[in-house]
RNA sequence: GGGCGCUUAGCUCAGCUGGAAGAGCAUCUCGUUUACACCGAGAGGGUCGGGAGUUCGAACCUCUCAGCGCCCACCA
């Protein structure tokens, strides 16, 4: 017995568990099947599931769980991934709290408390995802710190440094002065501020009133100074090019060189140049060979090449300017809007900095990534990302690797006695490497670096599968089926992910990759913590059920959009489920269950040959919306079907026949409903597998379980039913309609006259009666050839004209204002018949069949407004 | 500065290759009937951002203007 309620907090949990202990995740090896795969994007170990994890790995699980049910063997690769800089920052603020820094604990002891940090409080977001349904193969787990998944990580490495691809620098990079670490391009974030730009001269060397005048946003990095630019092209300034000037304060002579960098139009005309601490600064810097002067220590405090060491440098700038000032070297400072790097986790002034560090070679790497999507053996879905992917990868710069953080991979690099470099797969290798080189046994040092997380993340889509080994999961799975991710990470992975996947497996990781757009809050706001407006998943599956957010997702998944959250949309699929819980409890009571003979095809019943075929059709149309990841099509689909045409039609109308008398009738339509119920809860359970799982299980008994029931394939569909009851839904429509226009009590039950009828018609009336006159709530319905009276509320029905007679109750001035207002409409449609029918163009040149339509139309409509004509003539007297 | 996207009913959005404008929510009216009030029936509501063009025909294609959003780069 079902439950009054559809309560999916009763179940949700239940039967995820025997899922999951059942192994039904798992693919069946054994099978000869095709393969489908698809690998998590892993969350980090830190993580908490938010509407973003829930929009894509509902997308993920809808194609998962599709699959599985078309027989493929089916693979969906679940793990988390280390996240360096995120996970590192957790476990510091941690140990904050008992007043600890790392350094306190040093490298090894801090590694081993994020160990234990992970083994307690790192499975949150694998927990959320069961919670959300995920049907993720549990027991192949991984984490991209695992024993062999670091090994795949060393192993390319050493690769990638032997192929030359990685190599070690000394350049500017971005450093995030908090984490005490380079950073990537990606990990910046430019921030729009309102600054300032100070103007200030040098004076010129062996002058004693002539100065070049210069503005900067920074003044404070004036000591770093090497160079001072100007522009050849400068016909004020350029008679000052190979003149020296003295940087004030410190009194360091430094030239004045010609270089185009310096534009005649901005600021003076005159630059500054800082090749240790600016980008820009530090290519001038190149093309003439300027030493790099380093004014910051790690922190960003201001070094021993400065007056004000160890201080930070907004307190070097007030100090510059004040020094400036009392020299009578300052001419103005104004406003300046400007764009200032933030570490994106740090929330810091990111500083660019000298240093040596680990580059790969991206640019090389691109060409083969890039390759194989012009080729199309990697396509994006929505294809307009290919552009913005294209652009990327051909503008890719040198991918900085290295990062001095404890938590990660560290590198696989070790120095000897005189700094040669040793890379090999693991400590004891290295030394006997070194050993056999140096005939001796020597003392090696590690390098302390660790490699920016998305390294090992880049890896992932054959890691996970057991690379290096040769594993059956890596012939079976790889390259897996598509890859389902946002759009904000197809440069820190997407990228990534094909470039060390073409380079060390020479195939694509995924031969699809379906973006999909940002959930936001109901305003269209991105969500964050910072602004409050989160919304909690797990809250929203308490409230609503798992089911119902998974709905709302795969309904709101146009490609290309983004998604802005609606609880009371969320609400509406809750209902949903109800409504399909609802409906099958009504099957529950009129004892519908299929025997295990029946055959749909022979079913004799319009009413059931009917949802049968729309049932098959729907169908058709999700497996053809699910194939091109058209998901919102797909669900709404399954829902229209549902709630459209299985509850508010189907039941309906087959209620006369339940609680009729007729045995073979009733038996037939018990079953229909039984294979229809059946056929809904197998096509709507990737969507929303709880509720059909739970109702599969206690509607009947069954040999196999939902989520390895087979999915429809290759259906002939019968349309022979589909005209009949269309005639009928419309025709009891249309009667409800005029029931309502004429304002007739509900109670009432009147009678209704089809006169005109045409012998299909007739032939409907006699075989539909018994439906159309509960549904429409008549005492009968009748042909009519007799007379149309004045007392008959009238309406035009296909080639008929319904009568309602209301004996004396009729509203004659509301059925005169219905009547015209249906001639004015069928006017102004005759109109645009006319036109375009009248237009010779329109005849020569449309499609034969598009005119004809037209015609038909026209003739409709024209008998119509004859029939709407007589009905105003008849009443004109009222 | 370069690139991408959006503008359709009060709100949130569908609308695939151009052939009579759709859904959900909200609104209004009415509710006989034990599957369901987390419901049912009926109704109202849009010159598809403005303009021009291509076409027999444009929400859809082209150009242009306006507004909004995102990404990348840069601004001494």
């Amino acid at each position: 017995m079902l439950n009054k309620n559809y309560t999916p907090k009763d179940f949700e949990e239940k039967i995820y568990a025997d899922w999951e202990a059942s192994g039904d995740f798992k693919p069946d090896m054994r099978s000869k099947n095709e393969a489908f795969s698809i690998v998590i994007p892993p969350p980090n170990v830190t993580g908490y599931l938010h509407m973003g994890h829930a929009l894509d790995d509902t997308l993920q699980d809808i194609l998962v769980r599709y699959n599985r049910m078309l027989g493929k063997k089916v693979l969906w690769q679940p793990g988390t991934d280390h996240a360096g800089i995120a996970t590192q920052m957790v476990v510091e603020r941690n140990l904050a709290k008992e007043g600890l820094t790392k350094h306190d604990l040093g490298r090894e002891k801090f590694i081993e408390t994020v160990w234990k940090w992970k083994e307690h409080s790192g499975g949150t977001i694998t927990r959320q995802l069961r919670r959300l349904g995920a049907s993720c193969d549990w027991s192949r787990e991984r984490f991209t710190m695992d024993e062999g998944l670091s090994r795949a990580v060393r192993k390319i490495f050493v690769s990638l440094y032997k192929d030359g691809l990685i190599y070690k620098a000394k350049k500017l990079v971005n450093w995030d002065p908090k984490l005490g670490t380079a950073v990537s391009d990606l990990e910046v974030v430019q921030k729009e501020t309102l600054g300032k730009m100070y103007y200030y001269k040098y004076p010129i060397e062996g002058s004693k009133d002539e100065y070049i005048h210069i503005a900067t946003t920074r003044p404070e990095t004036m000591f770093g100074d090497t160079a001072v630019a100007v522009s050849k092209d400068n016909e004020k300034l350029k008679h000052l090019i190979g003149k020296n000037c003295i940087i004030p304060i410190i009194n360091k002579v430094i030239p004045i060189i010609a270089d185009d960098h310096a534009d005649p139009e901005k600021g003076t005309g005159a630059v500054k140049i800082t090749p240790a601490h600016d980008f820009n600064d530090f290519e001038v810097g190149k093309r003439h060979n300027l030493p790099q002067v380093n004014i910051l220590n790690p922190d960003a405090t201001l070094n021993e090449n400065t007056p004000y060491p160890g201080m930070s440098t907004k307190e070097a700038r007030e100090k510059t300017i004040a020094a400036l000032t009392e020299m009578g070297l300052m001419d103005k400072i104004e406003d300046h809007p400007m764009v200032i790097p933030y570490g994106d986790r740090s929330g810091v002034v990111i500083e660019p900095l000298m240093t040596d560090q680990w580059f790969v070679d991206a640019p090389v790497l691109a060409k083969e990534a890039l390759r194989v999507v012009e080729n199309g053996e990697m396509q994006f879905v929505p294809k307009s990302y290919e552009k913005t992917y294209y652009e990327w990868m051909r503008n890719i710069q040198p991918w900085c690797i290295s990062r001095q953080l404890w938590w990660g991979h560290q590198m696989p690099i070790w120095y000897g006695p005189d700094e040669t470099i040793f890379c090999e797969e693991n400590e004891a290798e290295a030394q006997a490497a070194a050993d056999k080189h140096y005939g001796h046994h020597v003392e090696l040092r590690r390098e302390t670096d660790v490699l920016d997380t998305w390294f090992s993340s880049g890896l992932w889509a054959f890691s996970t599968l057991g690379w290096p080994d040769k594993t059956e999961y890596l012939e079976t799975f790889y390259p897996t089926s598509v890859l389902v991710t946002g759009f904000d990470i197809i440069f820190f992975w997407v990228a990534r992910m094909m470039m060390m996947s073409m380079y060390m497996m020479k195939q694509v990781p995924f031969r699809k990759c379906y973006i999909h757009g940002l959930v936001r809050d109901e305003k269209g706001q991105k969500m964050s913590k910072s602004k409050g407006n989160t919304v909690d998943p797990i809250e929203t599956i308490e409230k609503y059920g798992a089911d119902a957010l998974r709905f709302f997702m795969a309904s709101m998944e146009t490609q290309g959009r983004d998604i802005n959250l609606s609880e009371s949309r969320i609400a509406g699929y809750r209902n949903f489920a109800t409504k399909l819980w609802n409906a099958a409890r009504f099957g529950e009571m009129n004892e519908c269950r299929k025997p295990a003979d029946f055959d749909e095809n022979s079913v004799k019943l319009p009413v059931n040959k009917w949802i049968i075929a729309k049932a098959k059709e729907t169908s058709r149309e999700v497996t053809s919306y699910l194939d091109n990841y058209r998901f919102s099509d797909a669900a709404n689909t399954v829902y229209q079907f549902i709630w459209g045409s299985f509850c508010d039609w189907y039941i309906e109308m087959i209620k006369p026949l339940l609680y009729g008398d007729n045995e073979a009738e009733k038996a037939e339509t018990r079953a229909s409903f039984a294979w229809t119920l059946d056929r809904i809860l197998v096509i709507l359970h990737p969507f929303m597998p709880f509720v059909t799982t739970e109702l599969w299980n206690n509607t009947a008994q069954r040999d196999v379980k939902l989520i390895h029931a087979a999915w429809p394939k290759d259906e002939t569909i019968d349309r022979s039913a589909m005209n009949d009851l269309d005639w009928t839904i419309d025709l009891i429509s249309a009667i409800r309609s005029l029931r309502s226009e004429m304002n007739l009590p509900a109670s009432a039950k009147p009678v209704v006259y089809l006169k005109d009828a045409g012998s299909q018609s007739a032939e409907y009336v006699s075989r539909f009666n018994k439906i159309i006159c509960p549904l429409a709530r008549l005492e009968k319905l009748e042909v009519y050839t007799g007379e149309v009276t004045s007392d008959m509320a009238q309406s035009v029905f296909r080639e008929c004209t319904l009568l309602m007679p209301l004996k004396g109750v009729i509203d004659f001035a509301a059925e005169k204002e219905r009547l015209s207002k249906e001639l004015e409409s069928l006017n102004k449609n005759l109109e645009g018949y006319a036109r375009k029918l009248g237009n010779p163009n329109f005849v020569e040149r449309a499609p034969a069949a598009v005119v004809a339509e037209e015609k038909r139309r026209q003739n409709e409509a024209l008998e119509n407004k004859a029939k709407v004509e007589a009905a105003l003539q008849r009443i004109a007297n009222f």
